[in-house]
DNA sequence: CATGAATGAGACTTCATTCAT
DNA sequence: TATGAATGAAGTCTCATTCAT
């Protein structure tokens, strides 16, 4: 927070800060209605601009939830993967990776929310070369399974296991089943997948 | 299909071969390409009929993706509930459920998808009446708690971490990231299910 | 004319009526007033149909506008091509096709008109494959040219001169200028191109 | 440019370097794509300019269009009617329109094209009261038929002959059909000019 | 019951024009 | 004067739904 101008004009013709009111309000409503669900007229009453300015700042509505998407999910990914890199074990790296997780979920619920949601439209465009955090997290499974540290198995099922519990419960506080943060939960969710990936046999 | 008549078809008990035509060919495409992505046009060509058809058979497209996800997903959880009380202790429970979830899965993947990922249209429209599978699972977890079988915790906080493991990985088949089938599987889930909530403390 | 129908429903069902009334409806307003100026919504007001109804018949405004085009130049075309071929003398086969010319203005002036008017849009998506009158035409005067029928010069520029008299007489009767109809001035016309076309010396 | 003024540039008699620019930008891109397919912002890049600066020295889009047609249509017509009084017969005045035209098409092609091709945007928007190189070029037969210098007959289909000999050249040059520079063929298309008019009987 | 042309509301998008800076 | 973000009317097109056949 700064100073805060003493008026706020409605058209300060200045542009990324509209951007901006735009992208949130988009990132709301998608969230609550989805994607389909919403149209540029609620986007923009949601924002307080004009129908048409949305144009300035993205191509189409398909650009505007594709970058919503691709720029989180991405940094979110390169947020991971700096992260891991500075700690040695695979348990200190998912550890970390864990907290680090609910403590985005906890900054931006809306966003990751949209992350977790967004489906048909997004998740196919995803590119091989795009950072991801399922990437990520598979990769410091591995190299615990090749240090020794993991018992061996399937790391695709391995970082599918470890994903499904850290995200569902994340699901389930989006949904209202869950009061705590998840911030709060992060010890309790990490015990949980190193148990699931240290006690193993074949898979 | 197995030995146990999931309800996986598209319900046709008024006999009507065009409707079981139309629901699942709706099934395939929603998959595919999302609903409201989906048009009529588009259904009634993959199902070889013509575009005004579907009308004879549901109320709206609306109504379709309604009934093809509540019918399936009730049945789904009928199935679950009743196959629980079959078992004695929560551990034969939630075996039996896991099995019983990926027989479904293997059986029907594209109804499975749909399940899974039909977001805001139809979650939103679940009443707490109508029988689920997370419900389902929940009171066989709360239950185990109350025995002493699994050890006390928030048990919204434990169905979610199981629902997590199981459906993850189901997801993981879906993107096309594990081959073997689901069934296969499905003791291995298993143990990390029990792992997880076997070993626990806080919560 | 053939009998007519006692009642003209306005929703018949049948679709190949509804694309000629669009057709005429949309020739009609491009002719008036351009083919940007026209808009879905006045064509489907002058053909009595609703704004939708057009793209069951036509991809797009602009494929409307092509077709109408397209179709009626390589007619037009094909029909002069054919002519020429009956006649014998280079001074035959363009009085043939003057007259030609003159009666397609008279039997349909509005579509005459959309074909001398259309500009941009449509001309520069002709391609050197379709039948062209002008290229008719040129074919024409070069092989009179060929035959020492006609003094040898420029193609092009005798052809150019040809087209001209011979439009630029159509123009002016669509604005207004000229009362008679263009078929009672064929003959003149011809005389004047011949005149233009036999005493020549360079070029 | 030659030793005659054409009023060729869009007018600039305020001085205004940038009305100019803008002038120019829109004119090229208005014969390349269309009046209508012309955006205020092609124009602006086009020119260099802000999208907003148009508005300081036109009222409009449309008033733009217009003045450029109307300015050069005008000063092409008093051009021509300026010339033909200082010559004495039909003959030498229609030679010399003919060669002045020519050289109005040589020394600014994209004007004359945006002339040549302006159509119902323009066109009717002429009003009776102004100058225009058709009525001026029909008087001059008119008053040769007067004085028995060219037989007597319709001078509306006289002018529109001699319009359409010369102007068909010049699209021709414009669509790429003919090499030389018309300037070059002004005495060629003259002396079919006066075969069409001298050689005549009924019409 | 089936067909598919027609309807028409409403979505996305464009773009001439305005106006604060 | 110049700039260019913002406006919002209007245009093209889509598509769920209806209904005559």
């Amino acid at each position: 927070m700064s100073e805060q101008p003493l008026t706020i004009e409605p058209d300060m013709r200045d542009g990324s800060k509209t951007k901006e009111l735009i992208g949130r309000a988009a990132l709301t409503l998608f969230v609550e209605k989805g994607i389909a669900e919403t149209t540029i007229r609620d986007i923009a009453r949601e924002a307080g601009v004009a129908e048409g300015a949305m144009y300035r700042h993205f191509e189409s509505k398909d650009a505007l939830a594709w970058e919503l998407f691709s720029q989180n999910f991405t940094s979110l990914a390169l947020d991971l993967e700096r992260l891991q890199e500075r700690h040695q074990t695979a348990r200190a790296k998912i550890e970390a990776m864990t907290r680090q997780f609910y403590a985005f979920f906890d900054s931006d619920p809306v966003m990751f929310s949209y992350l977790l949601l967004a489906q048909h439209d997004q998740f196919k465009k995803i590119t091989p070369e795009m950072p991801s955090p399922v990437r990520a997290l598979r990769q410091v499974i591995e190299a615990g399974m090749a240090r020794g540290e993991i018992p061996a198995r399937d790391p695709n099922l391995a970082t599918a296991m470890i994903m499904g519990l850290v995200l569902q419960v994340a699901t389930f506080k989006i949904y209202g089943g869950i009061d705590q943060s998840l911030s709060s939960l992060s010890g309790t969710l990490f015990e949980a997948c190193w148990r699931v990936l240290a006690g193993v046999g074949s898979g």
